[in-house]
DNA sequence: AGCCTCCGTGTGAACGATAAAATCGAGGGT
DNA sequence: ACCCTCGATTTTATCGTTCACACGGAGGCT
């Protein structure tokens, strides 16, 4: 049934403190706590007793204790969404996989929390705060008339955003991606391989992120002086390779078709795809495609993407909000802090479905072949 | 730059505490935490004054205090990991959101953390544990050989996992989903179809859960005398759609090809729904296929998939846990607990991949028409 | 009247850790 | 011999909350 009956000592059944340490090492409590947090206060005979101790005791500080005295938490708070669409998935769990590891070097820890929308977000995370659970919180998948930045920054809860407003924006912090950066290299990249008439295959308006990738293929296109030819090349749709599958048939259908299209998301894109070879044309040769997120998928089939860089925009929003609740604001005269602003460039992964013409590429290339 | 200079009272700057409260209703600390935490033992005259100042002043319970006194953080660790498969993201997406959710039905937090492998893992568990920041922790993605359930247990870690090993499953506690009995349950409703060869794509062996899906689709097609048609039907590979693809692809081109196939995974699936266009067959009416998982891509297809209950797993993982720490097992002679053992049975979700002769099924069903 | 009980409330201690201040001993300068 | 400094260690106080107990007054019973 279970393990022994009697556990040698390996599961102390009561938890050790700095006080068993310091009665079995012989010195006082706070020596210890000075071993440390202070090592430099304590002679390197005695550190070193007590060092020995702490590890045969296996003495972990209480975090608890730690977090009252200090009255910071070390705990970052952090809503998960219920599963959207697989695209916000998969990005968000590469999110908060770089929120904790980019908390974790500075020994912080992700609270994390569900609330049925935005308004219950905003106010679970003043309860959180006001409560001392956490020392500050990120929010992410912003839109562009998010309420949760005005009413944390109200509530004066400590917080930076993965994503921002459309309005308001230089009053927190924030890092983002830049998408319209994103689908104009994707662009750039098309032109420079010939092709003239490219396609947009997005979201609805009305998301932060879509919004700004549609609008990077419009002026980049425009930019290249091929907007006569392109403008009439935008279709919108729900995110799901179905709907990227039938928006792109009723462009190839039209008169002047796209040779090339540039999709929002890798889901679209791998819609595309299909919808591309259903038609009998080669993708990649006949027509090219580029997806957005760089997706496990994409590296799989050869489809060409643009990579958020989510690892560094992980380790950024970590860093500032770990700055922010360095020292409130609200302490004396002390002039108020900066928030970041920070726009990230996302990078343009060129694989076989947007330039089959690299001939074979060396072996472990990126620009593997497209098996789809 | 920032919003004003002098808040006007929304967020003190110094949080205010319970003796606050009691000096501003004229009562002791103790009769405020009794308001909280024992209300019928404070007269009603009292509670009410003592409950409008609590307001009043928006005081909240220090929660680390709070977990300080009553050495019990209310808090359960839960690694994160790093992107492996799509499948699996999909997958612990919903489970930490399913855990969430019903741990803050009984005030409980998630607290996340990442780790390079499972040996990390379990020693930050023990780490986490041993410095009172969670009362107990979750695991998940189990393997037949997983040294975590070992480990924690001669940590004496409190720990509940989702899923199992291959050995030694009575000695902790686990929920899992009855993996054999989806793809078996999958099988029967080929069967009953009128499908005679059904092939079946899976992982290599040495997953948990691939091992025991590719086990229920054997027994099950052998169940029903269909062995000698089907076992040599049996193709295995990495989880991605291409794979998918060229294995069915392979199974398609065998002298007695299947006329149904059950895929362990969506990925798989949708893979092989590819493959099956490709020959020019039509998937749902020629050649059946049934995916796991139900994610969003496929109720967006219309591909039959085994559903798992994910939030049933993630409430009852979580009861679990709480339950395991709510008296820790060392305490004075007490019998120990018995562990919970909870094989959940997953629900098949017939849509038009596998059930084309439904006709046409009345508005809002599931069985939504094949769109690839 | 005297004693016991019960109810509402207040006081002291403790949870485990650490910042700040006090203590102690050794050495150095005059 | 005295004072001073300096380094190593101990003592004291504190973070915000709750448990265990003490206290005082009202009421009932003998």
């Amino acid at each position: 049934m279970t393990a022994g009956f009697r556990d040698t000592r390996p599961s102390p059944a009561q938890p050790v403190t700095i006080s068993d340490v310091a009665e079995a090492a012989g010195v006082s409590r706070q020596t210890v706590s000075n071993v440390l947090n202070a090592p430099d206060r304590v002679r390197a005979e005695t550190r070193e007793r007590v060092t020995k101790v702490i590890a045969d005791l296996g003495y972990h500080p209480n975090h608890m204790a730690r977090s009252l005295r200090a009255s910071s938490p070390r705990m970052i708070g952090c809503r998960i969404q219920p599963l959207h669409a697989e695209t916000v998935a998969a990005i968000q769990d590469r999110f908060l996989h770089a929120l904790a590891e980019a908390g974790q070097e500075c020994g912080h820890h992700l609270l994390l929390f569900a609330a049925a929308d935005v308004a219950a977000e905003a106010e679970q995370c003043t309860a959180l705060w006001r409560a001392g659970a956490v020392s500050g919180v990120v929010l992410y998948d912003i839109t562009p008339d998010d309420p949760r930045p005005g009413r944390l920054t109200a509530a004066g809860v400590p917080f930076t955003a993965f994503g921002r407003t459309a309005v308001g924006t230089e009053s927190y912090s924030w890092a983002d991606v830049d998408n319209t950066a994103g689908t104009a290299s994707a662009v750039d990249h098309l032109v420079a391989a010939g092709h003239r008439r490219i396609g947009f295959l997005g979201w609805p308006e009305g998301s932060s992120a879509g919004d700004a990738r549609a609008h990077g293929w419009l002026t980049a296109v425009d930019r290249h002086g091929l907007l006569a030819a392109s403008h009439r090349l935008d279709v919108r749709g729900d995110d799901t390779t179905t709907t990227g599958s039938r928006l792109m048939r009723e462009l190839l259908d039209r008169p002047g078709p796209p040779t090339a299209v540039v999709a929002a998301t890798d889901t679209f894109a791998v819609g595309a795809l299909h919808a591309v070879r259903d038609q009998g044309l080669r993708p990649g040769r006949d027509v090219a495609v580029v997806g957005f997120d760089d997706s496990p998928a994409a590296a799989a089939m050869g489809l060409s993407s643009v990579r958020q860089p989510i690892k560094e925009v992980g380790r950024l929003v970590m860093a500032e909000v770990l700055r922010l609740t360095g020292r409130p604001p609200g302490a004396d005269g002390e002039p108020p802090q900066e928030p970041l602003h920070r726009l990230l460039a996302p990078e343009l992964v060129v694989r076989a479905s947007s330039a089959p013409s690299q001939g074979s590429p060396p072996a472990g290339s990126d620009a593997s072949p497209l098996c789809l």
